[in-house]
DNA sequence: TATGAATGAGAGTTCATTCAT
DNA sequence: TATGAATGAACTCTCATTCAT
């Protein structure tokens, strides 16, 4: 997930945007701040553009349509937080840190961006039917992080063995993205990594061999 | 959920569903059957009504419009699992065995009526604000199941004291929920509920002391 | 115009109506009520048939369909007017004093049932084709007493000799139908016929030789 | 009412009208044309887009819904006969003689489009709630103009003063709006405006002491 | 006669997308 | 590149009318 939000996003932008060139980030965070608020389908193409404080037909000369900002928004995201974990993951050895720096991450990376979280746990889960094949593969391939550190601790003995892998890392992934959807869900705007290390502990200690 | 669904949802219906009377839950089964493969807003009326095998018009003389179509198949069927849930939990005097009798519950309300999972899964999580509260008040009341059993269960000394009782029942509710999202994105169609004492053993192992 | 207004049109019907028979009368002040209150394209033959205490379907045992409810009230209440105004033209020799008693039993009958004043004003303008021919021939046959009187008017000396008789008539049409639009849309609920002789001074001024 | 009517307002235009660009007035001519024609609620928008040589979605550029469209073309038309109206009483002195140049101006501005008349007869005269409140207001204005002849001439001692000023300037645009009308319905299409002399004898004959 | 559930055609309006400038 | 006026397909919901009971 991008680590920062360019400026203009949260504000009406029409003013201060205007002019700083760069329209196509400009776009893409005004489109994530509108599909947060409005959800996908409520989202009009000519909110998105006069939010990023360029004319509609502007849109169309970066993206090919509608969808097309909300993937390259969530790719763009998600890409950015799978090579920052892979690269970060690389360096601990201990599945069970792993994990927990995994947690970690996740949190950080959607507790320090709102709406990009809110899109993650809305819009992500439309049915379009080609959105969820999508979203789907992003989740393998997180998935797929999670599922070789409880390989990993299964084999060294320090995870249960008896425990499904596959199930065990839904578990993981459920786990922490309820707790982001539970955060993004509230009125208070606590900070969501504080809960990093809670939800590690659960998870880790049902994973961990007694 | 819904005790039974009739049987013509899942096909075309326009033909035999015809004169079968009632035609509220004919409707309403439609409805979800739409509501799962094309989602909220892309679901026209018309799919709904042909699917049921009645006019555009009659819809209207059941539901005031689609969003209290989509509101009243999610409501009855939450209400009439919340239903079954309290009365059978209420005869488990284990925490440990609740939490796991739930996961069970869930699964198989789910496990059993694919098209209504899905729309749990993918339409409940839409941004209408309206939708967003009204989905969050069931989330709260489901959760409040789960944090009792927490609650007694660390009274009891059986589960981790140190453990903050929302987080954990989040984290319960993330894994049961996640193993039913990766199950409405799976190609093949294996039996949900044989999954549950997979995730509860997880979950309850991270919350039991050692 | 219909000398009394069935009591229950004003009301809601629905419960005092029901049973006293005579639907017909029923059905039909229901629908002046409600024209008058919604304009002709605004009321819904359901309203109409709420308020008359009957079902939907019972409106159509008496008339053919929306429009001719409307032709029926109209027709029904004209007629009635206009044989009251032949019958009572017929007893007065003086044509000036015709006038004046025409004018006076147009605000009468009209200033007794607001609500068919309010049809009569405000829908019987309405440009369907049809509807418009309908009510031109109306206004023709009541033109014709005034037109009657004026040319008698005019033959005895009278009446200036210069005016075009058909202008002069509608000039009185116009100034007595103008008093009744007028309180129609006026707040405070006047009598209208106290009206009368003003206008009738007004015009009869403007016809008589000096 | 409006200066010049754009000449493609009366044929089909769909052909012709194309491209001339400024499509603002064009589609305000084609509205005024259809509703003339079928009515307010019969008109469709897509007949009047059509008539305009425009795409149905333009209209909503122009205009916010299709009510809205009637009261542009009512206000403008009738602020424009106000302003004028008012300009040319102005320089008239004689109360009679500013009542006789009124009535040939409302007969000359109608007179000279028929379209636009048929809309103010008919249309204008609908139980919408909010369009009596609005063309009641209209009325009051133009009714100002005639009270104030009426009053100035009964001050002047030249109308007679037993006369209900109110009364009177009611049958005074009775009569005028009833020529209108009869035009409206008429046949044939005579020049309107060359009744205006034998209406203003009539009335004024009637306001103007022996 | 009477009912009222059911019908389905119909229209206002929105908005993603295009394209002439 | 950038614009934004124009497009027109699409869709929800209403309501006059019908007809089985």
């Amino acid at each position: 997930m991008p680590k920062r939000e360019s400026p203009e996003a949260e504000g009406t932008a029409t003013t201060a945007a205007r002019g700083t060139g760069e329209k196509y980030p400009r776009i893409l965070d005004a489109a994530v701040a509108v599909f947060a608020e409005k959800g996908f389908h409520l989202a009009r193409v000519a909110d998105i553009a006069s939010r990023a404080g360029v004319a509609d037909g502007t849109v169309y000369l970066y993206f090919k349509n509608k969808e097309e900002i909300l993937m390259t928004a969530i790719n763009t995201a998600f890409n950015a937080f799978m090579t920052d974990a892979r690269a970060e993951l690389h360096q601990i050895s201990s599945p069970a840190e792993r994990l927990r720096r995994l947690a970690n991450m996740h949190l950080h990376a959607l507790g320090s961006n709102r709406n990009l979280a809110v899109v993650f746990q809305m819009e992500l889960r439309q049915s379009t039917r080609f959105l969820t094949t999508f979203s789907h593969e992003h989740m393998v391939e997180y998935l797929e992080l999670v599922r070789d550190a409880i390989r990993e601790g299964q084999q060294k003995g320090i995870f249960r063995p008896e425990l499904n892998e596959k199930i065990a890392a839904n578990c993981f992934f459920g786990a922490v993205d309820e707790i982001v959807t539970s955060w993004v869900l509230a009125e208070e705007d606590y900070p969501l990594a504080s809960a990093a290390d809670a939800v590690a502990n659960v998870i880790l200690g049902g994973l961990e061999t007694k």
